[in-house]
DNA sequence: GTCTATATTGGGATAGAC
DNA sequence: GTCTATCCCAATATAGAC
C-alpha cells in the first residue's frame, strides 16, 4: 500500500484546492507536498496541467465517497428498527450528517470551481445528487409516508436532506454553529418536527 | 444618482468576483467594465489593491441588504395574519428565500473568499446571520410554540430556515432543482411538515 | 523518475503626461 | 481624473542532465 508520487499529487490538490483553491495553489506547492523539490518541474510528469489535476481529483474523491457508502464495514442500519421510528430516523439523520462530513474538501472545491471544468457541477450533481441523495430522500419519504401523510411525493424527504445540507453548509462557512444550536439539538428538533415529540 | 466611478468599480467587482472570483478577475476586466481603459492604472486611485475592492464590496452588499431588510416599501406581513397560520408561514418561507435569492452574489463570494480577509466571514455572520437570521428564527419558533410544541428553544425556527438554505445552496450548487422538486412543492411540504396538512 | 536551470508570460503596480 | 507606457514579479511550462 505504498502511495505513489501520483497519489500524494492528488491528496496534495485535494487538501489545497479545498482550502486555498486551484488558482491560490502554486504548481511549486503541489510538488513540495508530494515530496517533489521545489520548482522542479515534477509536476508535469503526471498532470498536464492544473485543471487536469483538478479533474482527476473530483473523480477520485467521487468513487471514494461512492465506495465508502456501499462499505460492507459501515454500519449497517439496525434490521429490528422499524422504518419510520423515531430511532431509525435519527440514524438516518445522523448518517446524512457524517456523509456531509466527509463530503466536506469536495464541496468546497464545488463552490469554487465550478465554472472551471465544462461538466464539473454536472458530474458530481449526477454522481451523487442525482443517484444518492434522491434515492435516500425517496427511502425517507416512504417511510414516512405512514407517520406523516400518504401522497407518493418524495417532498418531506427533500425537506429533511435539505435541513442538514443547510445546517452543515452554514457552519461551515461561518465556522461553528451559525444558529447558535448543536448538531444534537439540531437532530431532535428536525425528528420533532417530523414525528412529533412524542413518536416511538 | 449618477453612478462614479468608485460605483461601477464595486458594481464590477461583485459580478465578477462572484462569478469567477477575485484571483480569477484581472483588474483590466474591473477597468474595463467600469468604463476604464483597459490597461490603465485607473483602478488604483480608487482602491489600493483587489482585496481592498472585495472588501468593500462585501461592506456595501451587506449594507445593502441590511437597507432592503429593514425598506418601509417591502411588503408588511399582513396585520390580519394569524402568526402561526399556514398563509403566515409560508409567507415567511417565501420571505427568507428571497432573502437567499438577494444573498446570491455574497454567498458565492464568501463560498470561495473565506480565508482571503481576516474576519470576512465573521463580519457576514455578526452581520447577517447572528442579527437577521437569528430574529427570524426565533419569531418563526415563538409563533410554533403554540402549534408545535411548548419549549423555548430556537430549534424548530432552526431547522425551518436550515432547510431552505439547503435548498436554495444545492439548486445554486448543481444549477436547478437537484432533488426533482420546484421551489413551491419545497413550500408546501415544508410546511405541511411543520403544521400537518390541514392546518388553517 | 527526479533533479537544476531557464525561457516565457500574464497580471499587479507605478511614473508621469494630458 | 484618466490616459500611455513601463517595470517587475510570480507562476507556468520546458529542456536536458543525472
Amino acid at each position: 500500500m505504498t502511495s505513489t508520487t501520483r497519489d500524494r499529487l492528488l491528496d496534495a490538490g485535494l487538501a489545497s484546492f479545498a482550502t486555498k483553491g486551484v488558482d491560490g495553489t502554486p504548481i511549486v506547492e503541489l510538488e513540495e507536498r508530494a515530496g517533489l523539490a521545489s520548482g522542479s518541474g515534477g509536476f508535469y510528469r503526471y498532470f498536464r496541467t492544473k485543471d487536469d489535476l483538478l479533474e482527476a481529483v473530483v473523480r477520485r474523491e467521487i468513487e471514494r465517497v461512492e465506495a465508502t457508502s456501499g462499505d460492507p464495514t459501515r454500519p449497517q442500519p439496525d434490521a429490528s428498527e422499524v422504518a419510520g421510528s423515531r430511532r431509525w430516523l435519527v440514524e438516518r439523520v445522523s448518517t446524512a450528517f457524517d456523509l456531509m462530513d466527509s463530503l466536506e474538501p469536495l464541496v468546497a472545491i464545488l463552490a469554487r470551481e465550478r465554472d472551471r471544468i465544462p461538466g464539473l457541477a454536472a458530474l458530481i450533481a449526477g454522481r451523487l445528487v442525482a443517484d444518492g441523495a434522491h434515492r435516500e430522500q425517496r427511502t425517507i419519504a416512504t417511510a414516512l409516508g405512514s407517520a406523516v401523510e400518504a401522497g407518493g411525493s418524495d417532498a418531506p424527504g427533500a425537506v429533511l436532506l435539505s435541513a442538514v445540507v443547510g445546517f452543515h453548509l452554514s457552519a461551515q462557512y461561518f465556522g461553528g454553529s451559525p444558529t447558535g444550536i448543536g448538531r444534537e439539538e439540531f437532530v431532535d428538533a428536525l425528528v420533532d418536527l417530523v414525528l412529533g415529540p412524542d413518536a416511538p
